[in-house]
DNA sequence: GCCTATATTGAACGCATGTGCAATACGCGA
DNA sequence: TCGCGTATTGCACATGCGTTCAATATAGGC
């Protein structure tokens, strides 16, 4: 005995929110038509009426995770900062925080890029996004390398950008197995790494 | 009609390698016992005849990868740097470029991070390893943070072997998504941000 | 108020998987 | 040579999965 009908996009948006539970807190391996179906509160049946097939239902879920996660903000108050160097360091102090603080989402996230190694459809929805999140850091890798030459001799703007999200992405693949992670002393660490030796600025503040 | 008798360890051996490969090409979704007898050479049922359960075949190919996979050799040559810092950074050039060079395998070792999250006999199969793994680098974090007391003011060893690892972390995943990555390049990066600025020693060399 | 397109249901099918098990072959000590 | 414990086989069973589908209820145009 079929329900009441309900708008199409409000029933995908249903799907995706359910299966989203489901895999971020029990793993891909979980989400299941079934349980998808059931936690969104229908029939196996409706959510293949929506998505076509699972594998489909999947990676709409790739990109609504993406498009809530690879998205880089750089405010005003990191534009406002004079040094390049310190804007950087403000940038990745953000981004280790922003990550870490949902270790459920990176969880998730570093699922599918591990099921990306073996699915070209996975892998051809993330690595667009991924390159453009290394790309949004080049500027400021751009700012940092003309500052200081001396000090960068062998380096590419693109690849001062890659090591910036490799060490954020470290970060973030710790946080997710080590939720208690202290990211204050992390970035106590990182700072006197980064920073010139003699300086003696204040430590990066988390916001 | 049941074939020739063979000592179990080297039985087991097969079996595990077998799980390996298919593991490391296919993903952890595609070990099942069927493929994995048949990758070995042998009937289904003697897979879990060696092994009693398939969860106990999966644990054990996590020790076998994680026994080739996070021990730390801290050569003597990278003991014969006279530079704490110097020291640090050759032991990361050296771990970012073994765990890159073997991407299959990292692939591998994070497929079995992210299942840890749901799975607590994986997790505590593979927690102390990684702590053993990070503890390797205290001795070295130690002797940086005493030779620089005025860089890092509230860096814990422990925090810096924390940030050490992290980096190595981020770099074998960047490298599992992307074999072509130029760790010469990478290094240049890591190196000019870690070094202090007046440096004009050669860039690091890997073996 | 009917009628058609669409939404919705739940059962059914086919397939792959983990596991159990009875039958059988092998190797070795007596 | 015989017998016994162990290794080995391949099939059968139950389960869970993705998917299909006929039946049915709903909503909106006429």
């Amino acid at each position: 005995m079929p329900g009441t009908k309900i708008a199409e996009s409000i029933r995908r948006e249903h799907v995706i929110a359910a299966a989203y539970e489901i895999a971020a807190t029990e793993g891909l391996r979980a989400v299941t038509i079934r349980d998808v179906a059931a936690r969104a509160g229908m029939s196996t049946g409706l959510v293949l009426f929506h998505f076509k097939s699972k594998d489909q239902l999947v990676l709409e879920l790739v990109d609504w995770v993406l498009a809530t996660t690879t998205a880089l903000q750089v405010g005003r108050d990191i534009l406002a900062i004079a040094s390049p160097l310190e804007r950087l360091v403000a940038l990745l102090a953000q981004e280790m925080a922003r990550l870490s603080s949902e270790p459920a989402r990176m969880r998730l996230f570093f699922e599918f890029w591990a099921a990306g190694l073996s699915d070209a459809g996975i892998r051809r929805r993330m690595q667009p996004e991924l390159d453009r999140y290394r790309e949004a850091f080049r500027p400021i890798a751009e700012a940092v390398l003309a500052a200081e030459p001396d000090r960068f001799p062998h380096t590419t703007p693109d690849g001062l950008a890659a090591v910036a999200v490799t060490f954020i992405k470290g970060c973030a693949v710790q946080s997710m197995i080590d939720p208690d992670l202290d990211i204050n002393q992390f970035l106590a660490a990182a700072e006197g790494l980064l920073r010139r030796p003699p300086s003696m600025s204040a430590p990066v503040s988390i916001t």
